[in-house]
DNA sequence: TTGAAAGCGCTAACAG
DNA sequence: CTGTTAGCGCTTTCAA
């Protein structure tokens, strides 16, 4: 069928051997003979063949991407994607391809020793939803290469992680309202189980001091991520003694609620109230005003975490990473006051 | 390292032929020797390695789903993610796993050459926007399995393909208005070189005409998809002399400009106007009133394309298959008169 | 119903 | 620098 090494190695007048250097390109090998073998390989249009590759090598040139079927909403859909994107893009460039292997949660161990030992996956990407300290002994064990996309801490074991600069994200959220002159600025997230929404309260807190700006207890709100609920919040705070002149949400929808609540008491945005969301996604350029929004590069971290696998991979005692993604401030309407 | 089929027979006290023949369940086998080499198996923890497999029968078990970067919005975001999902179900109770396959569109022949020479996949699946007649043919010529995910037509040649009933879709749209009261019903949705617009329009007239209905040209508006194309469009219509009552939307971005031309125009969503959009992301649930949404089961797509897939690599010669997965409606508020 | 043995296409000592 | 050769783990004739 396909033409193979043995066929090559003939019309070229060399052995076998000869024509896997070549494709590995192995560094000891005359230039005369290793253009002679590619001049055949590319007449012959020859491909290796990756399964036997793989089989030689103990291993399938593949990466597996963990997705959590279970948390649609955490990592939220269009985010998922431009991450498998980025990762597909790092990974491509070696000849590696990505596989997909969706779990629920309960199964990840299993479907994660499939990986290992039935498919010889090289490596695996791991959401942070779904890593925890078992799984991740099982890998250590193995020593089998890994990397968490979202921060993950567990006690003092390393582990290659990847994120978004949260804490800069709100940081910068703050220093842009304070240099359009709001200066009394609130905060309402998701829920503070989730370390992003912790990281991005801290990056608001030392926003705050270092501008030494007022900082209110209440103007900190936790939700449970609906409309509905940073709705109420935007118009107890608007009701309230110590009314803010700002608020930073954190996403889209959040931003919406905010916005309803705004237009309900006649607050006007940007005028009396200048608003900041996370994320770029769905609404942020659909309402009016159009929001201003700390963007998240994703698909610079899923390259960025397969990047990191790939050392891994290549180097399984390289030391363990973690790195932060910086975000971006993409100023639109609501948080510019017009003149 | 890991346990092999040799060291399982050895230990059983069969040969290796005896033991892949469970491994394959191959009929002819005693019951006897089969339990007894089971039995090893499970002790040892035996797991086959899918790559010597592979070689062996000279195919990976993976099948590719080609992904389209250049065009995220067509098969925009969430929606693939759940396409993806369906596939990835179907796919793993078979034991193979989901490879993909990014292509911007000019190198996708070069990577299907690459998916099914190096990669060895058994099958692809193609969305539409990626597939035309010289990559099928390629694909053919190989007799390799493939699907494509949207409707393809394409002369007379027979091409496997799922999509969502789109006709159907819209004639549920324009029944579920009649039911509701509404008798003068327009159209507004996207692009008419996309042919699910084009069988939603089909879908419309047909309802109207079933129904009795009047339709007038100016009715039916083809936008580029933005929010703004459909507020200017409304607006029109509304103003004009014969202005419908009720409208369709392609999705629900169209629908977010039809709402902001109903609200300036102090036209009432559903007392003067009744809505109804496809799609149910990413605004249905959010905005007010919330839109009564024509929705489709992209993850039952997936499925069925891997479905329809694993048929076509079972026997490749087996009868290529179109499918179409009903719509449904989804009632919500902007289509139902309060009484 | 089972076993022996020859591959599948490539890699990696080892020898020269 | 290059060739010989023995696998990698599994499948599959062909014989028994």
């Amino acid at each position: 069928m396909a033409v193979s090494i043995k066929e090559i190695a003939k019309a070229a007048g060399v052995s076998t051997a000869t024509v896997s250097r070549v494709i590995n390109n192995s560094p000891k090998l005359s230039q005369k003979t290793r253009d002679k073998v590619l001049k055949i390989m590319k007449e012959m249009n020859y491909v290796p063949n990756s399964l036997a590759r793989g089989l030689s090598n103990q291993k399938a040139l593949n990466v597996a991407l963990l997705i959590n079927i279970e948390e649609p909403s955490s990592f939220h859909n269009p985010f998922f994607y431009e991450v498998m994107h980025g990762i597909e893009t790092a990974v491509y460039k070696r000849g590696l391809s990505l596989i997909i292997a969706s779990s629920r949660g309960e199964d990840k161990q299993e479907i994660v020793e499939w990986l290992m030992n039935e498919k010889r996956m090289q490596g695996i990407i791991i959401p942070s939803s779904l890593a925890d300290g078992k799984l991740l002994n099982l890998l250590r064990k193995r020593k089998f290469p890994f990397v968490v996309i979202g921060k993950f801490e567990e006690g003092i074991k390393p582990v290659s992680w990847v994120d978004i600069n949260n804490q800069q994200g709100g940081e910068q959220a703050v220093a842009h309202l304070i240099q359009n002159g709001y200066e009394r600025i609130a905060l309402i997230c998701g829920g503070m189980d989730k370390v992003f929404n912790l990281d991005r309260l801290e990056g608001y807190k030392r926003a705050l001091a270092r501008h030494q700006m007022p900082m209110e207890p209440n103007w900190i709100v936790e939700t449970d991520g609906s409309k509905n609920q940073a709705y109420s919040a935007m118009k107890a705070l608007l009701q309230s003694d110590n009314c803010p002149n700002a608020v930073i949400c954190g996403d889209n929808i959040l931003s919406f609620g905010v916005m309803k609540a705004a237009q309900e008491m006649e607050v006007s945005i940007p005028k009396d109230l200048g608003l900041v969301s996370f994320d770029n996604y769905p609404l942020a350029t659909l309402v009016e005003p159009s929001l201003t929004s700390i963007h998240i590069d994703v698909f610079q971290m899923g390259e960025m975490a397969a990047n990191s696998l790939l050392a891994l991979i290549d180097n399984p005692d390289a030391s363990q990473q973690q790195m932060l993604i910086s975000t971006a401030v993409e100023v639109r309407e609501s948080s510019i006051r017009r003149t």
